[in-house]
DNA sequence: TTAAGTGCAAATTATTTGCAGTAAG
DNA sequence: CTTACTGCAAATAATTTGCACTTAA
């Protein structure tokens, strides 16, 4: 049950990127951001969380929200094996962590993790965002 | 048409990797280090180069033999978008550049390129590895 | 009112798999 | 010989799309 504090962040973010707001996109708006907090969601994962709270918005939709979000700079789209994409509500940069046994992202926190004598793109390109992933095994 | 230089260099380099030379596998490697240069592939790629090549092998097997080498630990497999994985013959940590536009992939030459003040794993990980993507749009 | 957004089911795309046949040690 | 490898076709899995319907502005 979203606040109606949870759902005013919600929608202020999707002024924030010009993005109209629609009673499913509110939904989905005030799940990743409702609390404040920073998260990782898939299509799937935040299809579920729509189901669990009460709401009804499509699987196809979640999907070309999620794609329309990150297209408005709201999201920022993280590609950390060929089968799923994660989005994450964190669009500055900043490096994760992944888990290749257990399929978990997360960020690396109160770091200095940095990308040192970053290169010059090559002519008629620039650089578009640096990403890192720190892939973990387990022991 | 491979020179017996490149088969020999192929078959090494699966007896590097302590896989079985089959034919189909001496083929892949010869087209992958046959000239001792470093590339990037795709399955589809590398698909077509054995269809140019004038070889055979099914595009299952191709698949299957990436996946193989690549667990053998003579390929580095970089993920960088959720359509399809890449394949690196370089298995060495370095940076790459990625077109989003084009789908480009290429290294980061000559450079000094480095993470810095790589954090701590979480308890009961390692880092396996640590992929640093920079990705391009054109201008 | 009217262009943008949504839902559904069907289509796509990259990749994997089952299994019968083939080949390497 | 005998176990691993290969090829094919069918199966998967994530994601996208076509299109008729709905809704925000």
């Amino acid at each position: 049950m979203p606040t109606t504090e949870a759902k005013r962040m919600g929608t202020s973010w999707l002024e924030n990127g010009g993005v109209r707001p629609t009673r499913q996109r509110v939904t989905l708006a005030t799940l990743l951001v409702g609390d404040g907090r920073h998260r990782h969601v898939t299509a799937e994962s935040l299809f579920d969380a729509v189901r669990k709270s009460g709401e009804k918005v499509s699987l196809a939709t979640v999907y070309n929200t999620l794609r329309a979000f990150s297209e408005a700079g709201l999201l920022r789209e993280i590609t950390v094996n060929g089968a799923k994409s994660y989005f994450d509500t964190d669009t500055s940069n900043h490096a994760h962590f992944y888990c290749e046994d257990t399929g978990d992202l997360f960020d690396v926190l109160n770091s200095d993790v940095a990308v040192s004598n970053l290169p010059q793109p090559p002519e008629g390109t620039e650089i578009a965002k640096v990403d890192v992933v720190i892939r973990l095994r387990q022991v």
